[in-house]
DNA sequence: CTTTTTTTGTACCATTTCGCATTTAATTCC
DNA sequence: GGAATTAAATGCGAAATGGTACAAAAAAAG
């Protein structure tokens, strides 16, 4: 604690703010960093399986400067998901973007997923998206919209794809767009459930390949 | 608290042990009845939101009362799961069984599960083996035991209804019943998140109705 | 060097939590 | 009616929890 990271005489974040020398005691923490672990945490743990103990042990702040920094326990849990979610954005947004066939785009997008689902030390974390909804929405109008939001995202960006898959005449136009996009929500939710109990990912693989092969159409195996 | 049930001269339960008179105080309470109260709460609140005041609350019963009867707060979650899962399978077991068309077999099905997802007077409560999967699954490997059992269990079901719907060449058998059965659970559970995120019944029956009429190969609306 | 500003660190508080020990009540058996 | 048995009721206690008050510390500004 005594040779510390002096401060910030030009620390490499691209905080919007305070790119010049702030006035008082220099912080300790970086907040993204901070921000992180805490969610690292609310995944693995949930809301209420989450001590402000926990968090502070974790992000290395003590509990006032957490306090300070990122507001109360719910403040935390809402910055830690949206937190979340742009970086799940971040992830996909190529693969939803880029121009490839509908297979492949739906097999990256999975092969993303699970990677995200499956990942964690302490054993798989699922969707934080799937396991808000399941707790913290019921009862929080605010939590319940972004849940709604990220459902949301979902479903409009598969049917993007198929949408897109038809125009170039893979895909039959004879099923709705927007119902092959529920399917294909309803694959990431059943993986993401499936995942936090700790179902094998060749399973989940499994599942995944079969839901394709039925959403893309494929009739042999 | 003076006239009560008069303990027990044949009560109507179905209580294998003990039909005779028991030899001490009566209990103020039926096991069942105060089992189901219990059950209303973790699915409300989840097993971390309820505490042991809440459930003495509910049931009537006092923290010691509860104790004696079901053990613990664990024990008394793990006892409500099962007897969710037995209410839930009591009500299934018919449609399962019965020879229906596949897409009324579906039809029914589902229809049970948005009765029992949407049910809840403060708000809906969704599917109580898809909430332990996201919570107490991944840290207690018995009740984790107890998921995937009761995810099998579905996943059985529906393929043991597709596989008869080949049989009677209602379904094209080009697609595996396997993957249906897991494409008609995922279904199962999106349904039951949506719900959670309080979703309105009109949007889960589309859902519900698009998936069916891919899974039984419909290809016009 | 002093003041001002911002953050840290310690300690504390009120509440809630689970679990149990003990006493009191209600019933059957003798 | 008295002993035995079973359950209810009260209440205690130790631990954990979310949140905050307050003083010490580290920097910039004057």
């Amino acid at each position: 604690m005594v040779q510390k990271k002096k401060t910030a005489p030009a620390l490499p974040e691209a905080d919007a703010t305070s790119a010049v020398k702030r006035r008082g005691r220099p912080r300790a923490y970086q907040p993204d960093v901070a921000l992180g672990k805490a969610l690292d945490l609310f995944r693995k743990d949930g809301f209420a399986g989450t001590s402000l103990d926990d968090l502070s042990a974790a992000t290395g702040m003590n509990r006032p400067s957490l306090y300070g920094a990122f507001g109360d326990k719910r403040e935390l849990y809402i910055k830690s998901y949206q937190r979340y979610r742009d970086d799940a954005r971040a992830a996909m947004v190529d693969i939803f973007r880029d121009e490839l066939p509908i297979r492949q785009r739906l097999e990256r997008i999975y092969g993303l997923a699970l990677g995200i689902y499956l990942s964690g030390e302490a054993g798989p974390r699922g969707c934080f998206t799937v396991m808000t909804a399941a707790s913290e929405a019921v009862f929080d109008p605010e939590i319940r919209g972004l849940v709604l939001e990220g459902f949301s995202e979902f479903d409009k960006a598969f049917a993007g794809c198929f949408r897109r898959a038809m125009e170039k005449g893979e895909l039959t136009t004879s099923v709705d767009a927007t119902v092959l996009a529920h399917l294909a929500s309803a694959t990431i939710h059943t993986i993401a459930i499936r995942a936090r109990a700790q179902v094998p990912r060749k399973e989940l693989e499994a599942i995944v390949k079969g839901a394709i092969d039925v959403m893309v159409g494929a009739r042999a195996k």
